[in-house]
DNA sequence: TCTGGGGTCCTAGGACCC
DNA sequence: TCTGGGGTCCTAGGACCC
């Protein structure tokens, strides 16, 4: 029996800035675009502390000012320290790729910052018990680095992907009755009680677990396909995995509607590729703090970005083999011009200029909020990736 | 309330070719 | 005249995820 598990670290951004500053430690604390609550920005993460408010990811920095003022809460605002959660990242996958299950090193597939599937690498001897392993996981991370988990088990990555969830789910219902109860408070999130920061779905419980759950609680399914679903009669995991294939892939199209049945009826892969991620292409995006009215400006910033982009993927030694302009009018309205270049490229003067050029295909006379530049690489050569 | 930044993959329509 | 059938490439936009 092979099973694959999924490791997703506790309130990673937040729990990174409380480790380097401890006196951080049980004060509500947000993170998110420059620390600076009454610029544009979203927030990154939030503590627990913060969130018990309303706190939480993807919320405007305003918006998370105004709900924290509202209650009287003095909280810290901070900036998002990409470089931090990078080696913070770095340091528990190492821990996760130094484990052994079965005898042999374990595969692992990381999905970002702090996530990562576990797998049984290849000719492992005798597995055990997969909610041990997790448990020997969970431990492993919190030994090297201090930062706690909850780990998802399942036949394949879906399915423990999704049971991850659950995991965090659990720990969290069991903090707010004991909090409720005025126990354990000193346990904090993620609270390292076996057992508790993790979950199992399998092919025998999929149906129990996900059947009559909606479809957005799957994973890859968000609202805009949930609602069109519905139209077509589709509210639960359960009707997913009953609906008429043809029907989804008349509606959905001939790749996603097959992808979205497999979905509903908790079919995904189980292998857990290993394989260092090879990045598509790069691109970089500003939100203005006050719009672009002026062209000039426009194109300056163009430019400039562009140039930041072609040092990103000058590092990777692969030139560009298209360009793509990101704009965003005032209030809200975005659009994109790419271009295929007739030649791969890294002269930043030429790809500066194709970036620039592509402004001549868009309205100039409406403020500009956002202004974003991604090159596309050429494939990587063989064998070098 | 007023909406970040970095990515990936899929769809659909038009151009173009045989 | 009153209209083929594929296949591929390019572009723009949509959806989703972390």
């Amino acid at each position: 029996m092979a099973w694959v598990l999924h490791v997703d670290l506790d309130q990673f951004i937040a729990a990174v800035e409380v480790l380097r500053r401890p006196e951080l430690a049980g004060l509500p604390v947000v993170v998110g675009g420059r620390g600076d609550p009454t610029e544009r920005g979203v927030v990154s993460t939030a503590s627990y502390e913060a969130r018990r408010f309303g706190v939480g990811s993807g919320m405007p920095l305003r918006v998370a000012a105004r709900k924290l003022r509202a209650a009287d809460v003095d909280a810290v605002f901070l900036p998002v320290d990409g470089a931090a959660y990078d080696a913070a990242s770095a340091e528990v996958m190492d821990v996760l790729r130094g484990l052994e299950w079965g005898g042999v090193p374990v595969l692992v597939e990381v999905l970002g910052w702090d996530e990562a599937f576990v797998g049984a690498g290849p000719g492992h001897g005798e597995l055990g018990s997969p909610v041990a392993f997790a448990e020997r996981i969970r431990a492993a991370v919190v030994e090297r680095t201090r930062l706690t988990s909850a780990v998802g088990i399942g036949d394949n990555k879906l399915q423990a992907k999704l049971a991850t969830g659950f995991a965090k789910q659990r720990v969290e219902g069991a903090l707010a009755r004991e909090a409720g109860a005025g126990i354990g408070e000193e346990a904090g999130p993620g609270g390292q009680e076996r057992g508790r920061g993790t979950y199992v779905i399998s092919d025998e419980s999929w149906y129990a677990e996900m059947g009559a759950r909606p479809t957005a609680a799957l994973w890859g399914i968000g609202k805009k396909t949930a609602d069109r679903l519905a139209t077509l009669g589709i509210v639960t995991v359960e009707d997913l995995a009953r609906a008429d294939p043809e029907v989804l892939a008349g509606s959905l199209g001939p790749t996603t509607g097959p992808w979205l049945r497999r979905l509903g009826r908790g079919v995904a892969s189980s292998e857990v590729d290993a394989t260092p991620y090879v990045a598509r292409g790069h691109g970089r995006e500003e939100t203005f703090q006050v719009d672009l009215d002026d062209w000039a400006d426009v194109e300056r910033a163009v430019d400039r970005i562009a140039r930041r982009v072609v040092a990103d993927i000058e590092a990777e030694g692969r030139p560009a083999v298209r360009v793509e302009l990101k704009l965003r009018y005032r209030p809200f309205i975005t659009l994109t011009r790419s271009h295929k270049l007739p030649e791969a490229t890294s002269d930043p003067d030429v790809l500066a200029a194709e970036a620039v050029a592509l402004l001549d295909r868009v309205e100039k006379d409406r403020p500009v909020r956002l202004l974003g530049v991604r090159l596309e690489m050429v494939e990587p050569a063989e064998g070098s990736g």
